[in-house]
DNA sequence: TTGTAAATCACTGAATTCTGTGAGGTTTTT
DNA sequence: AAAAACCTCACAGAATTCAGTGATTTACAA
C-alpha cells in the first residue's frame, strides 16, 4: 500500500469544493489533491496527471455529471477507485451507481469523519456506501424482485415508449402503422403483464425498468 | 462595530457544516460559531444565547425550512442579520427570500472567498446577494406572471397521489370524502399546470418533483 | 411437428377520463 | 379592503381506456 494517494475532488459548489479539500487535506496519507467543478474538468486532469488513485465525484454537475463520469473513467482507468458524494438518496440514483460499480457512495448528510473513514477504506480495496444507500438499495432489489420475470415483448416496449409521450392509442396505432384494435391489445397485455390496474401502474413500470429515457 | 461577531451556521449536511465552519473560522473578526443541523435547532440557539449577531442557514433542512426559520428570527430577533446559503436558484425561492427580507443570498456555487466577502458586508449592516441571484430576480420582476415553475396546490397534491396509487377518480373522492366532480377538476388543473396532455405527463411529473414515494 | 409466444385484428359494452363552462365560499396575499 | 388563489360542486358530451372474448398468421423452440 502506498503512503500517499492523490485525489481529484468534483462538485459545481465551490465552496463546497473548499470544504472538501480542508478536511481531506487532514488525512496524512492523502498527497496531492486536485479540483474541478464538473466531469469533463475530471476527465482533463486524469489526462494530466497519471498518478491519481481517487475520484471523489458530486453526481449534479454541469456539462458531465457524475454517474456519466463514473461510467468513463471506470472504463477508461479501471484501476482508479471512484466514489460518488451527493445529497442524491432516491432510489433510481443510487441503483444506477451500484449498477455502475462505484467503489462507494456517502451522502452529503454524513459528517467528516465517515467521509474520511470512507476514503481510507476506499483507498485500502475495500467500498463503503452509507447506512441510508444500502438500504435503499436493499428495498429497490426486494421491489424488483416483483417485477423481475415481467418481460415485454418488443412490440409492447414500442408501444409503452409512445405511450409514455402521452399519445393516445389512436395516435401510436398511426405512429406504428398498425390498427387502433392492436394497440389497445398491447396496452392490455402490458397492464397484465405490469400487474397494473391503470396507465399510471404501466408508466411507473416503464420509469422503473428504464424502458423510458428522460 | 464590535470586533468579534457571533454566528451560528445552520445545514442538514453535516460535511457542509464542517467546512463552513473551517472556512469562517478563519475569520479574524468572529467569534464564536454555533451548529445546527434545523431549524428548530437554531431557534434554540438564539434562545439560548443572547449574542448572536448573525445567521447562516441553508433552505432545505427538516423540521423547519430556512425560509420559515427567516420569518420567525427577523420577527423575533430584528436585528440580528440572517442570511441564505443555498443551492436553489429557482426564481420562486429566490421571491420569497427577498419578500422577506433577508440580508443576503449565496449561491453554494461561490467559493469561499465571496462567503467571506459576503459575511464582512452584512455584519457591517450591508447587503450581499450573488450575482446570480440578482439576474433571477430581474428576470422574475420582469417576467412577471411568466412563472413556469409548477406549484401545485395542497389538495392537487394530494389527489395526485393517490393517482399514483392507481385510484380512479372516483375511488380518491371516496377516500377524501369529497366529490367526483371535485376530483375532476382537481386532475383538470394538475394537467393544466403540469402542461400535461394525459395522465401519464402528471405521473412522469410526480416521478420527476418527488410527489411519489416508492 | 407440435406447441408456445408474439403480433395482428375485431367487436362490444362499461367505466373512466378529458374538455368546457360556470359558480359560490374560503383562504391567502397584496 | 381588494385581488388572487384555492377548494368545492355540477353538468354534459366527446374521447379514451378497460375488460372480455375470439381469431389468424408468423416465428421460433421443444
Amino acid at each position: 500500500m502506498k503512503s500517499k494517494f492523490n485525489l481529484i475532488i468534483a462538485d459545481d459548489h465551490v465552496m463546497f469544493l473548499d470544504g472538501l479539500h480542508g478536511i481531506l487535506s487532514e488525512l496524512e496519507n492523502v498527497g496531492e489533491i486536485h479540483l474541478a467543478t464538473d466531469g469533463q474538468q475530471v476527465l482533463r486532469l486524469l489526462n494530466q496527471f497519471n498518478n491519481v488513485d481517487l475520484v471523489i465525484s458530486d453526481i449534479n454537475m454541469p456539462k458531465m455529471d457524475g454517474i456519466e463520469l463514473l461510467s468513463t473513467v471506470k472504463k477508461k482507468y479501471p484501476e482508479i477507485k471512484f466514489f460518488i458524494l451527493s445529497m442524491l438518496d432516491d432510489v433510481r440514483t443510487i441503483n444506477k451507481v451500484v449498477q455502475k460499480q462505484a467503489d462507494g457512495y456517502i451522502l452529503k448528510f454524513a459528517d467528516k469523519e465517515e467521509l474520511k473513514k470512507a476514503v481510507l477504506e476506499v483507498l485500502s480495496g475495500e467500498q463503503h456506501y452509507s447506512q441510508k444507500v444500502k438500504e435503499s438499495y436493499m428495498q429497490s432489489v426486494f421491489e424488483r424482485k416483483q417485477n423481475s420475470h415481467v418481460e415485454l415483448s418488443k412490440r409492447e416496449k414500442e408501444v409503452l415508449k409512445l405511450l409514455m409521450e402521452e399519445l393516445s392509442s389512436k395516435e401510436i396505432s398511426e405512429k406504428l402503422f398498425i390498427s387502433v384494435n392492436t394497440v389497445e391489445t398491447h396496452r392490455k397485455n402490458i397492464l397484465l403483464k405490469t400487474g397494473s390496474k391503470t396507465t399510471v401502474g404501466a408508466v411507473k413500470f416503464a420509469i422503473d425498468n428504464g424502458y423510458y429515457s428522460e
